[in-house]
Parts: C-alpha cells; structure tokens; sequence
DNA sequence: TATGAATGAGGCTTCATTCAT
DNA sequence: CATGAATGAAGCCTCATTCAT
C-alpha cells in the first residue's frame, strides 16, 4: 500500500534478477547467457526482464554497475588509508584478490560482459573503458610511488598494464581451479610487484 | 585428419579460408565472424567452408592450430637458444611481443577465439587447455632459473601466471591503442620481470 | 451498456481514458497506441483501461462512437437547416471540412481506426460500416437534389463516392501540410461539386 | 549452370514471394501480413524472405516498386498520348480505373501499405511521398488544362486533391461489394470532373 | 476501484548447416 | 568441387490481458 513497499517489491525483483544474471552468466559464459535461461534461472517469465529492465543490455549494463559498486565499495577505503605508496600497491592487490575470494561469480560474471559484451562491428565494445579507468587508478597509485621517491624510475602506464594483468588472469585460473591456494597467490604476487617496483639498491 | 591425404587445391583452399577467418575475426570480432561473413571474404560460397571442415567449429580449431603453429615456430627456437634461464625468459617476453608486432590479426584473432569460443553449456571452454600450455612452458623456464640459482625463491605457478598475464593484457591495450610503443613495453616488462625473478642481494 | 447504470465517476473515467487515446492515436498513429501508452497519456495504470472497457477493442469502439457523436452532433443538424439541396450539399462539406478544423485530434485518430483496425482474418473490417453509412447519408442529400430537379442526372452512388472521397483525402493532406488553407480549401470543394451536380444548361 | 540460370532462379524466388506478399496483403491487410504468413502462403521456410530481401521492409519497399512499376507502365503512356488536358484527365481516370481492374490485388495491397506503413513514432510514413507524388501528377494535367484554356479558374492543388480522393475512394468500396459496376463508375467519374473542371458557359 | 507485476503468444531476424544442381 | 538457396532453431522484443494486493 505504502509506495515504500512497491519500491520495495520492484528493488528486490530487480535484485534478484540481477543476481540470477550474474549466476548463469559466471556459469555458462556471456554468450549462453541468454534471456530465457536468465529467467528461467529466476524462475520468472522471459518477458519479466524486459519489463523490469528494457532489454537485454540495459540488464548487462546493471550487472556491470552492480559489481562496479560491489568492488569499489570493498577496495577503495582500503586503498585510500594506506600510508605509503608501496601499501597502497600491496592493499590494491589484495583487495582485488580479497574480492575474487568473496564475490567469485560476479567478478567472473564482470569479466565475461567486459570481454565479450560487443556493440556493433567492430571498435572498443561498451565495457571498453572499464578496464581503462582500471588502469588508469593504477596509475595513480604508481605515480604517487614515484613521486614520493619509493618507487624505481619504470614506464608507469607499463607496469599498470602488467600488474593489472597479472591480476586479471587470477579468474580465468580460478574458475578452472577452483581449490587454488589464494592467500599464496595474493601474497605472491604483492611480494613479485613489491620487488619489482620498489627502488633498486 | 591425414594431411597426406589432401590435395595441393585442397590445402590452399584451407589455407585460404583460414587467412581469410583470421581477417574477419580480427577486423570485425569473434561475435561477427559468421561463416557467411567469412565466405564472403575469401569470395567463394558459405557451403565451401563446411565442405573442407566440416562446421564452423573445425574452422575455428584449425584457425587456432595455425596461429599457435606460427607463434612456436617464433618463439621455441629463440628460447631454446638462450644459454641461461634470465636470457630464455627475457626471450621469452621478447619473442611473445615480437610476435604481436609480426602477426598482429592472428594474434587478436587467437586472442578473440581462447576468449569467446565456448563448448557447451559449462566447462573450461575448448581452448582452455591452449592457455594452460603456454602457463606450462613458462613454468619450465622458471623451473631452469630456479634450479640454476638464477632466480629468487617464488611460487612458479604464481609467477608464470603474472608474466602470462601481462603479456596477455597487451594485445588489448594495443588494439585500443594501436600507436603504442611496442619496443618502450617490450623493454619495461623485460626488466619488470628481471628485477621480479632475479636473485635478490 | 445501459449509460444509467455507471456512476459519475465511471463515466468521468472512461470519457478521460477516450480522450487520452484519441490524443495518443492522433499523436503516434494507431500502430503505436498500445495500451501501456494510453494508459500513460491518463496517468493511470494499464489494467484500469481493461477493467472499465474489457479490453482494447471496446476501448477503441468507444472513440470510434464518441467521434461520430461529436461529427453528428455538428453536422446534422446544419445540413437539416438547409431549404435546398444544394445549400445542404454546401453545409455538408463544410461541416466536414469545420469539423476538421475544430476537431482534428479526434478526426484523425478516427481515421486511423477506421484505416487501419482489421478485425481477424479478413473480411471488411470492423468500421467498414461507418464508411457505408457515411454514404448512405450522402447519397440522401443527392437524391432529395435529383427529385427536387436542383441536380443534374448523374449516378447517385458513385457521385456520393467521388464526394465522400475528396473529403476523406483532406485529413491526409492536412496532416502533411497543417499549415493548410481550409478557408481556401472549403470553398473550392463547395464550388466543384456544385457545379458538377448542378443542372448543366 | 549459366549465371544466368542462378539470377533467373533468384528472379523468380523474388517474384513469387513479391506475388505472395501482395496476396497476403490484399486478403488480410497488412497488419495481419507478417513474415510467417507470406513465407507460408509461398510454401517456402520463413528465413528464406530475409534470404532474398534482407527482411521485412525491403520486401514491402520491393512490393511498392513492383506495383508502382505496373501501374506507370499502364497508365502513363495513355495519359501522354492525348491531344488535350481535358482528354488527358479522362485518360488519368480511366487509367486509374482500369488497373483496378486488371490488377485487383496488387493495387489493393499498395494501398494498404501506403495507408498502414509506419516509419517510427509519428511522421508521414515512408510511402507519404508516393501519395505526393500522385498529387503533383495529376496537378500537371491541370496546370496543362489551364494553361491552354480548356479549364475554368479553380485552385488546382484542391481539384488535384479531390480528383485523386474520389479514385483513391474506389478501392475500399470495390473491396466491399465486388460486383460494382466499375464502367458505371468510370463514365460517372470522368463525366463529373469533365464537368468540374471544364470552361464554364 | 486501482495498481503494476507477470504471463505467454507472436513477430522479426540471424545463422550454421544441408543438399540438389 | 563449388554454388547458393533453403531450412529450422534460437534469440530478443512487444504487447494485450490477467490477477493478487
């Protein structure tokens, strides 16, 4: 009766929807993520996503949004309150890897979309500038190394690339072993980018 | 399956169709490459294409043979010649780099195939097991530092998935970017991952 | 069906609901007025239009009825005026072409129901009859001119046609061109079908 | 084998699924003529329209021309062979007339797509412009009349827009009642606006 | 009475594959 | 060997209608 209420109801459909996207699309992959399998997934009728959300790619578009949110919300503070540069870099690292541990299907269900998702023919697809702005944060982490003298004098936007990198391949080698130790990857890869980034005695 | 057993026209027809799947792949993406589309490119009939394959699938495996064919013809004997385990795998990122500058589309279109091509419902996809190789190979690279003394003490796996990552993160940032300067990024990785390997003081 | 036996309020409704779908009609044709559109237009929701009128069909019955309400409330009673034949020709089309001006929303959404509304299968359409009776009424006026030796000896139904015709072709142009000169346009209607229904000497 | 053979055979998929689609269309209007329909009514696959067009509205763009072609090749060549505008207009009447006539269904199917195709939201809809171009036609042998004398003073885009609504009128009743006495209604016709437009006394 | 979420049928399109020529 | 027309299965989307609240 209370609009609250059907805020409330329209919320939790579009949740759940969300939710069961998310689930068939880290399952099956992008391309066998159709509508009606979505929807059969959340045991409503295919048309109830077009209703609720105006198409297939407004939905992907709000899966995307969603895990964005999910990620940010976990790694930014944590980046934010380190003290020094090489934290920083060492708290970006884990909080990425934190993330796969906490929330695998959407970070696998995000990876599908922003690799597969395609506008038309050809050019840099819709999801394109995530990763940029995924770098380019990276960047800024790298920049402050340097500035404040911490870090040795590398091609920053290379190095942003081959951390981030090393980090996206972490999903594609978790989903096909799912018993991977994570805590020593995590540690691993924060010692190996420390080394590699911190100045040379 | 006998390569014997095909005609000189029979393999050029291959051939052909296969150069002309890696342009269509390349240029317009996995998602756009039909076989009508690819038919078209090499101007000859859709029918052709599933008379000398047998479907779109065997297309797409024999597309993957050949570039992976093309890249260890590269790389392999480069590495193999290198008198010392820092030297195979400064080969090693040298030749993976050298090889995006050479084959430029079969490389993306490679990229594009391991990316997208989906067996079935669920699963590794079918050329998982292409990713899991080039991992392996790293691995023994590393495994001849570690053993010679050259390299620090780290987790293999760890560190073959980071290297992979990186060089696989570039093909990517070089097709939105296509002026990038290849030699600037081949030189920065190689001493990014000589410093991240090497014995420290 | 008995108007006595709906309320104030009900009958407020509907007239609301005709009139927000003569406006959606007339705006975006009859293709594009789904109900979900409709109900938009009134601010309402979309089941309201089936719980008061059970269903599209009946809704647009009701429009179809309400604008012939509105045509024949205009026009008859000007034409029964007349003393002559002639001078009830006159007021017929300019009743028409007035009822043009004064009402074009509801005229052209009239129209496009008449136009375009296809029952089922085949067959005349459910408002072929309206076209028939818009005729018929015609066809009086001419015949009262032929008994009365005001009109020449044409066919009375095909010059009924011919008349008819020439008024339904204006909401067409009107739409195309609403900077139209009906002044300019009645008159020269006026003066052609009277002179070719008059007496030739 | 001969090339010409395949555009034969491809001229006449073209032509047969033309022929059907016009058949469709004058039996069921075109809101009821979809893609299942007409692919059925030619006993042909539903994909294979899309084949041969590229979909639904190169169809109905292929059936416009076809009509659109029949009725030029009818009709002009008649119209330009007489010696005066007045006999011009009875040759455009007749004209008119006699392709109701011969050609029932296909001019019945142009009309329901000139009157029911629907570019997007609002606007004149694709075809408007062949409605226009009637009009400016018929405004040629007019202007013809009046220049040479034979006409009396009218305002010719009215008489050009209620000529062509009086014929245009013709279809729907033939529709309805096919048994009309169409040389009636010719001689009526072109009797009437011989009258309208002639010099008068 | 009103809401608006849900359904389910139906439409158009795309595409890998097949097969007669 | 090659052609290209044809098939048939999905896929996505729209919309009138229903119904629990």
């Amino acid at each position: 009766m209370q609009p609250e209420s059907r805020t409330f109801i329209e919320e939790a459909r579009r949740a759940q929807i969300i939710a069961c996207a998310i689930e068939v699309i880290a399952e099956h992959g992008y391309a066998n993520a159709t509508m009606a399998r979505i929807a059969k997934q959340a045991k409503i009728s295919s048309g109830v996503i077009s209703y609720h959300f105006g198409g297939k790619d407004p939905l992907i578009q709000a899966v995307v949004a969603e895990v964005a949110k999910l990620a940010t919300d976990l790694m930014l503070p944590r980046i934010l309150a380190q003290p020094s540069a090489t934290e920083a870099l060492r708290a970006y690292i884990e909080g990425n890897l934190e993330f796969m541990r906490l929330h695998r299907k959407p970070l696998l269900a995000l990876v599908e979309i922003v690799t597969h998702a395609q506008g038309g023919e050809s050019g840099p697809g819709p999801y394109a500038e995530q990763a940029e702005v995924a770098i380019t944060d990276l960047e800024k982490i790298l920049h402050w190394g340097r500035q404040a003298g911490e870090f040795r004098d590398f091609h920053q936007r290379t190095m942003a690339i081959a951390i981030r990198g090393a980090i996206d391949a972490v999903p594609g080698r978790l989903f096909h072993d799912p018993d991977f130790d994570l805590d020593l990857l995590t540690r691993e890869l924060v010692a190996t980018f420390t080394i590699a980034t911190r100045r040379q005695p």
